[in-house]
DNA sequence: TCAAAAGTGTTGCTGCTACACCCATGC
DNA sequence: GCATGGGTGTAGCAGCAACACTTTTGA
């Protein structure tokens, strides 16, 4: 394969650099945001936890390396995945030069691979209780929290961690849960209602009250016609 | 080097990724907002624009490798800058696999140096008329835009586009021309007034008017109270 | 004296926040 | 019948958008 004339790069020294994706992916169950972490069974760093990743295969994009990696660990196929940030600084690991490109992955729980998941010794942990992670994890969850907080505000993608008929307390306890404060029932409702991309079923759910609440779904049809989403 | 055991990751093949940056560098000139590109004068893709990149040394981390292309090619060296977004197809260059991480910078162009630029065969194309690029060069600059746009109205970034002194209708025109919109002479002025962060000299700019503007300086100390930016 | 840009306040409206009570049901 | 969570409306306030005239001075 003829390469092309770099006018603008320097000259090209043999590059010893490894690209990897990280993945967050994040749960809710029982009103917690739940990050799943992996335990490093082995020396080094034994005992610490760390983010899902994988190396970037040669033939492979980013965006399906972290796919693959995410179905690699939860057997899930569709999922809510987007591109967050790359960490590259020269010693973020101190082993070998990694340069990690980290997505953030919104999975429901109740539909993933338990066993699979079981067998690489993961663990889910609710996001303001995490143990110690290697390397630079930490930063990187700092900045996919914040872009959580800013996408759930600007637009439909918190949806991704319910179930397909959800109630409206479970959708308030998610928002309380990524945003870390309460938020006031009337006006949250008020908002949504505005917005008119929720439609109510007949049935409720009487697992957490004995009133039960009323099922809504989230209609992406009626969705594409809000032009301003803000909640 | 030893290598820690990665219970996490798939068995590392022998990767051909090579790692890039390119730049977006944005200058504000003449009430227009212009991009630096360079010309590529060999085949393939003769003619055509692109970015300006290079490869990240071995030792290097990405801050650093962007903050070096940079400063190569224009001299410059304190400059504002923030990694955007990483691209990272399979084919994104068709003629080798390089994985580009995009960056950002705000610059004055009265201060870089004239003649390294033109040794690059560099040029300064408004935002609003460039050339066909190279690539997926174009995307790059879509999300770099739309990056550059939300940070303008949430912090005080837009000040690394002009000289220390300024004057109101100068940065009005700035916001304006980023914005892709025009904004309300009195509205935007009463929104900097009450945020408090900019001191009026005494001395005027008459170079645009007869009646001649004050010329102001962004005062970071006072920025520093600012709890909610805003414009 | 006139042309051209700089500078300055008010008003109406919209959207946000704050807030309290009734409802349905299982136990 | 009572405890528990579900559901509903209003009023005050703040922040935003819309809007027009006076000032300065060089030519």
């Amino acid at each position: 394969m003829q390469k092309p004339f770099q006018i603008n790069r320097a000259y090209k020294e043999v590059q010893q650099i490894t690209v990897a994706v990280d993945c967050l992916i994040f749960g809710f169950n029982e009103g917690k945001l739940e990050l799943l972490l992996v335990r490093r069974g082995f020396e080094p760093e034994r005992d610490r936890f760390s983010l899902i990743g994988g190396f970037v295969h040669n033939e492979e994009g980013l965006d399906e390396a972290a796919h693959r990696v995410l179905s690699e660990l939860t057997g899930l196929e569709d999922v809510y995945m987007e591109q967050v940030r790359t960490f590259g600084k020269a010693n973020r690991d101190p082993y070998e030069r990694v340069l990690s490109v980290t997505y953030s992955a919104l999975v429901l729980k109740e539909n993933y691979n338990d066993e699979l998941v079981n067998s690489y010794k993961a663990e889910w942990f609710p996001i303001d209780n995490l143990p110690e992670l290697i390397f630079d994890h930490k930063d990187m969850i700092e900045s996919a929290m914040r872009r959580l907080r800013r996408r759930i505000k600007t637009g439909p993608v918190g949806f991704n961690l319910l179930p397909e008929k959800f109630t409206l307390p479970q959708l308030q306890k998610l928002y309380e849960a990524i945003l870390g404060e309460e938020i006031d029932k009337r006006n949250f409702r008020k908002k949504l209602h505005a917005m008119d991309f929720l439609i109510r079923l007949e049935e409720k759910d009487k697992s957490e009250s004995k009133k039960g609440a009323f099922l809504y779904r989230f209609d992406e049809d009626k969705y594409n016609g809000v032009k301003n989403f803000s909640i």
